[in-house]
DNA sequence: CCTATTCGGAAACGATCGTTTCCTATTAGG
DNA sequence: CCTAATAGGAAACGATCGTTTCCGAATAGG
């Protein structure tokens, strides 16, 4: 079973074999797609970006939109893998939405702060008629919001959250907080306004 | 003097008088715009939605990009206006917190949810790289949080919102908070849902 | 009444959009 | 070594984009 594992991974695809990563490009992708939007973004931006021919992007993806998918799907990978690492150096639950906060803080400020985020752009811009993406966003923000009220559990079991407040609504508010980070920072906040908003929702906990 | 401002008022311009109200169309191209972004939105979809031919369209305007400032300088009027009313019903600060809160929730509800807001629409699409329109957001975001950070010292003066938290502080999370609102609103949440963001939040202010 | 000016509307403009085609290059398998 | 299959790349596709032009209709001022 292990040789017929082995074979099957080192089997190659007939053909010429593709001369670059998707996941690479991928990357260069999303920080197109997150500045510019789905609809700002031409098909020769994405060339440019990505280093490609268009024979070469359309062997890859079927279309336009599928290559906004999988930026959004690699954008939600690379994102959850940045914040479960820091999720891990938590001491509790109010330490783990510390952190949480923090991490979407972070991406708020400066460049990656104005270039934005790509689950809330794809919210704003496609979620009202594009049944596709508006189920990744509806997904992405379930996902948030389950996670949020754990973290919240956690720390109410920990006793480091204080339990006078339901859970649920404490998470509800949190995702709002973390979203509206995401917006105020496409107009470039301070580090000191972004970290002040932090600060202020943790004063929620007590 | 009275008879020359009359004489101002009454002053017709030359030439075959338009036929259409500008505010009126505007109001048809924030739904439009609102719903499908800048770039989402086509001249044709403008045409259809606000009853005109293409020649009547650039003789109101520049361009594609002057009717969408156009259409968010009129958006930020008439929200403006059902802010103002809102308010004014106010008893003190806190309820005038409150009443804010809950005009941005209702916006973020149903329909006109989906739809979305074109501050944060524009914030999101082209403040990354449009300095005009980061312009207009950015005064409109500042022009939203001294109104909140207004309302929280009035509240802390006559007492209904507590003096122990900086209401610098306090406008800035409940600024993150309404943005919020309105990117969770693009995915449509349940009026519940709405409101129990806006009571978490308000009880930030005890 | 005549002239100047603007509007409404249809048609047409070049530019760019997303996509496909076609040819060559490069690989795997028999 | 030959065949099948896929990738890279340039050129070209029809469609649609935002915008302009042109013409008849409607108004104000002299």
């Amino acid at each position: 079973m292990d040789i017929r594992i082995a074979a099957d991974t080192a089997a190659r695809t007939p053909g010429r074999p593709r001369e670059f990563e998707i996941e690479q490009a991928l990357d260069k992708a999303i920080i197109v797609f997150s500045a510019k939007g789905y609809h700002g973004t031409s098909i020769s931006d994405l060339k440019e970006a990505m280093g490609l021919t268009a024979g070469s992007l359309y062997k890859a993806f079927k279309d336009k939109k599928a290559i906004f998918l999988a930026s959004f799907d690699r954008y939600k990978q690379v994102r959850n893998a940045v914040l479960d690492a820091e999720l891990q150096k938590a001491v509790d639950g109010r330490d783990k939405v510390l952190r949480m906060l923090r991490v979407y803080s972070d991406a708020s400020l400066g460049e990656a702060g104005r270039r934005g985020c790509l689950v809330v752009g794809t919210a704003v811009e496609l979620a009202a008629y594009d049944t596709e993406a508006a189920e990744r966003v509806q997904a992405s923000m379930s996902r948030t919001e389950d996670l949020l009220q754990a973290l919240v559990r956690q720390g109410q079991a920990d006793g480091s959250i204080r339990s006078s407040m339901d859970a649920a609504d404490m998470a509800r508010l949190l995702l709002s907080v973390v979203y509206g980070l995401r917006v105020i920072g496409k107009t470039g906040p301070t580090p000191e306004h972004a970290s002040s908003i932090v600060d202020a929702a943790m004063k929620l906990l007590d």
